[in-house]
DNA sequence: CCGAATAAGTTCACCCTAGAACTAATGCGA
DNA sequence: TCGCATTAGTTCTAGGGTGAACTTATTCGG
């Protein structure tokens, strides 16, 4: 009965209760006080009281360790939804990867699993390396398959987040108009599917973990082989009316310009992604080179991939500046593997952001100023940003 | 004590209440009845009766003209806030002109004034004027000052919505700087004053009264002398952290280009705005024109006019694409004087929309495609918007 | 070591909102 | 012309959320 409860208190049943919202803030967020859901929600205080007393009766609430925070005060107690009350899967479907994580309701990462694969491999190839995976991601774990709650889908390419159906070609052509639901729904029967693109689940790991942490409004800026992001506007990730929301590498910059592999011409993407200076990179070492070697290398000090680096943040300014013309956002989250560089890539990207954004310095205080964070996930944000999707309750494809 | 009433309602007193609601709703949409009421505020039938029987009585809410609309079943009976429990000031600081439009709280427009002015006045001579124009919208209405509810003002540069002050020259240098509040607030002691650019009012009056009614989420594009636009995300426009939001025109396309009047080089503005184009013109009849002139020249069936108009449509279609790749909106309103020109402009722009942007035709269903509308508003929208400020209550200055 | 200050969490009576069941007003078809 | 379908709006009661006042748990200063 418990797990009964649950699912209907997360999926559709009772949105606007009182104890539909505290249950999903506290899956949202993962362990928080009484005080905070109050907060959070907009609901009283006695109602959270009331609340919590009934969940923590029926198991489905626990206290979490307690780290005190140190604050004059009574000390608040840490509660999260009960870790044997279900389970998430995020998957990453990348272009050369196949990520899945594993997590329980309260935000605890029970295993993550990755496979690499060779570039266009088949959907069908993929559904067999998600099934293994999952598989050996219950391995020795006392969870089993029947609490699972819901399976978030990342994809690295376009998708519409209603349908779940692929857009177009995009990164990944071997998946063009391929359908989520369809495909992976066999797997799962019966437990909702979420899915959205990679930015956007990254944009969701970001506030739900990472560097956008209380922020309702930011934009992701990722800088990688290729240039993208997400926007999230009153806590809400944008996708557009076709998914296609946040694709700023592929705004056209000239028209005339080389041709992008979207089809058009002279997008950011052909002048700001990495893909060209690691090219470059290669022909200089005389070997097949990955984005984090060059990154590694630079971090160890070699000038030529410093210079690559240090260049790809002056092309990514142009379009860091193209976003703080349009949104003037109090929030940019830069993420994508040349994040790893450092102040090495964040210098030159934010100097070329100044000179290239309408609001500069000088024309308003600092507290009015766009911030630029780093992120802070090295490489599996956007799957956790799948497992995010499920507990957000973010982008549920329809049955 | 009705007026004071309204007064405590709109403002901050009662947000979260029915009553606040069902209000704020009647102020921001017009005329309404109970059952639709019910539909946009979430309340149940029998809550908004109850409050409406409440205003009814206490004057507060009136039956407006009804306009049965013919269907099947009672006719609904519309309702707005008594006319006379209140007024709205919507001012717009243009380049070459100052408007001030006097309504109440019905959204019935009592007076309409414009004045024309030499580009680069100062804001001292502004205050004169609108001193002036607001002495004269109240000449001859039954309407005293001493029902003012708040003020909304327009600006055509950029302002921080928070502090009401002026940032950077923008297309008005004389106002650099200027506090809107202190200017302002002396002509109406007391009054709240509500603040925007102008795009961003524009964006207000669409969403009231113009095409993108009963959308949330839409964006604007302004095709003028500058090219410029709003971003409208859940009901609520984005302003930004220092109001540079939706300064589309001050994407830089090319660093190297020529320079722009923001500081910065190769903007879209330099590209796509009708200033050029209009000076061509001027050169080519060897006089001094308008921009209106030039789209009713062109309508008329002069051919370099028409040109000009579809090369402008070309031109902007180009940042269209990017507002496609960025958001991929539901919906973008075209707006600015050169949409008189109709179809001539729409056409060239819809063209070009499709051949800068990521998502294609063939890509997605026609139902997921981007929908592009011509303002309905002539020339008064950022004024109308400006009123609609104060209805809606966005943007209000801190006191 | 004790009490003041601070913050978290709980209790309880009251008011208010929601929902079901109702009445009211219109169009349409036989 | 009558009844049925349809939609608008009202009434009433039960249940639930709120806010005020309270209790509990901690830090800090003397």
């Amino acid at each position: 009965m418990n797990k009964i409860e649950l699912k209907s208190l997360l999926t559709d049943g009772a949105l606007a209760t009182p104890t539909g919202r505290i249950v999903r803030t506290l899956s949202a967020r993962g362990a928080l006080s009484a005080t905070q859901i109050a907060r959070l929600t907009g609901l009283a205080k006695s109602t959270v009281s009331t609340v919590l007393t009934e969940l923590r009766r029926s198991d489905m609430v626990v206290e979490a360790g307690s780290e005190s925070a140190g604050g004059v005060g009574r000390p608040a107690t840490a509660l999260t939804l009960n870790p044997k009350a279900g389970t998430c899967i995020g998957i990453l479907i990348g272009q050369t990867e196949i990520q899945v994580i594993l997590a329980d309701v309260s935000h605890t990462v029970l295993s993550d699993r990755s496979a690499y694969l060779a570039p266009d491999y088949s959907p069908d190839t993929a559904i067999e390396y998600v099934r293994k995976l999952i598989a050996d991601a219950y391995q020795g774990q006392w969870q089993g398959r029947e609490g699972l709650l819901g399976v978030g889908i990342a994809v690295g390419g376009p998708v519409n987040p209603v349908t779940g159906k692929m857009l177009r070609a995009g990164g990944m052509p071997t998946w063009a108009g391929a359908d989520m639901r369809e495909l992976f729904g066999p797997i799962f029967d019966g437990v909702p599917i979420f899915c959205d693109n990679e930015s956007n689940c990254a944009a969701i790991a970001e506030m739900t973990w990472g560097a956008a942490q209380g922020h309702d409004d930011f934009i992701v800026y990722t800088l990688d082989l290729g240039v993208g992001g997400a926007i999230v506007s009153g806590g809400r990730v944008l996708r557009g009316i076709a998914g296609g929301a946040g694709e700023f590498g592929h705004v056209v910059l000239d028209p005339n310009g080389p041709p992008c592999r979207c089809g058009n011409r002279g997008c950011l993407d052909v002048y700001a992604s990495f893909r060209e200076p690691l090219a470059e990179s290669e022909r200089h070492f005389g070997r097949s080179m990955r984005l984090a070697d060059v990154v590694e290398l630079a971090l160890g000090g070699d000038a030529t991939c410093r210079a690559l680096i240090e260049r790809a943040g002056e092309a990514g300014g142009h379009g860091l500046g193209l976003i703080g013309s349009v949104f003037n956002p109090t929030l940019v989250v830069v993420s994508g593997r040349l994040v790893a560089a450092g102040d090495m890539l964040m210098r030159p990207l934010a100097e070329s952001f100044e000179r290239h954004t309408l609001v500069k310095h000088g024309d308003v205080p600092d507290t009015a100023r766009t911030i630029l964070s780093p992120s802070r996930f090295s490489d599996n944000g956007a799957c956790m940003g799948a497992v995010g999707l499920v507990l957000r309750h973010h982008g549920r494809l329809l049955n």
